[in-house]
DNA sequence: GCTTGGACCTGATTGC
DNA sequence: TGCAATCAGGTCCAAG
């Protein structure tokens, strides 16, 4: 999509998680797409119009590209689904759908004079590869906190982009309890977690994402990292490191899976 | 100010 | 087989 116009957008209802942009079709008619990029689980058009798209896939959310070209991020589709929420009509003949089941994704359009100061990434704590993050940082960010630990690596103000999948697996690879209060992991715990963040982040794009039952690619492919989880959806099942029974627990509403033999 | 739990919505799975 | 209950990858907001 990066360099090309936006031919025709194609919105077939009012809303996703929230309304729409007004005269949504209309503002970006043409437009061309100067600068793709992401932010934390954010992904930003940054369109020749002056307004920023940003775009947030939720839990079900997904694009797909097809269309008159064949190649790694390309794939033919029969026509639209029930759930094919957004079409792109791209320059050059590529249609880009967004579907999204649960409509949990949104899509906003910002000014781009004025990005900086989007409410929902302006909170956003550093991203896990990047140079803000580091052990130092975590003992900082998690000292004097009171929620679990499992808790305050979901919040995408202390840490940007992990969701419940990651947060259990750096946990678990980390010897870290869910349970563990915040405050009590900074430290060698804190060393420990780190790294396990990175790794967990780093072979699970290379894997190509986790798909549990939506998740695919640009090109409609799944992704494998689900085949390495070492707890996550593996409740009853032994501890791959120390043979405990992985359990599952529910924390602020989600689940947690963790080892109690090796996770202290 | 921090933390938790409910809400948003649909589809797949499980249990009766 | 059919129905109801439960659960799911995220984020926001009200209430405690």
């Amino acid at each position: 999509m990066e360099g090309k116009r936006i031919l025709r957008l194609e919105q077939r209802r009012a809303d996703l998680r929230f309304p729409l942009p007004e005269r949504f079709a209309e503002r970006v008619a043409n437009a061309r797409i100067d600068r793709l990029a992401r932010q934390a689980k954010f992904l930003s058009a940054h369109l020749s119009t002056g307004e920023v798209l940003i775009m947030h896939l939720g839990m079900t959310g997904r694009f797909t590209i097809s269309g008159q070209r064949t190649g790694d991020f390309h794939h033919e589709t029969g026509g639209l689904t029930a759930h094919d929420h957004v079409i792109f009509h791209m320059e050059g003949g590529e249609t880009v759908t967004y579907n999204d089941p649960r409509r949990f994704g949104f899509m906003e359009l910002w000014p781009a004079a004025n990005f900086e100061a989007y409410p929902r990434l302006m909170t956003m704590g550093p991203e896990p590869l990047s140079n803000g993050f580091s052990a130092a940082y975590l003992d900082t960010a998690l000292s004097g906190k009171a929620a679990p630990i499992k808790a305050a690596l979901l919040d995408q103000s202390v840490i940007a982009g992990l969701g419940n999948i990651y947060v259990c697996e750096a946990l678990y690879r980390s010897g870290i309890s869910p349970k563990r209060l915040s405050r009590s992991v900074p430290g060698m715990r804190a060393s420990r977690l780190a790294p396990a963040i990175n790794a967990v982040i780093a072979e699970a794009i290379a894997a190509g994402g986790s798909s549990i039952s939506d998740f695919a690619g640009t090109d409609g492919n799944l992704g494998y990292f689900q085949h390495r989880f070492d707890v996550y959806d593996r409740e009853g099942e032994p501890c791959k490191r120390c043979g405990a029974v992985v359990k599952r627990i529910v924390q602020s509403g989600r689940s947690t899976f963790y080892c109690s033999g090796c996770q202290k």
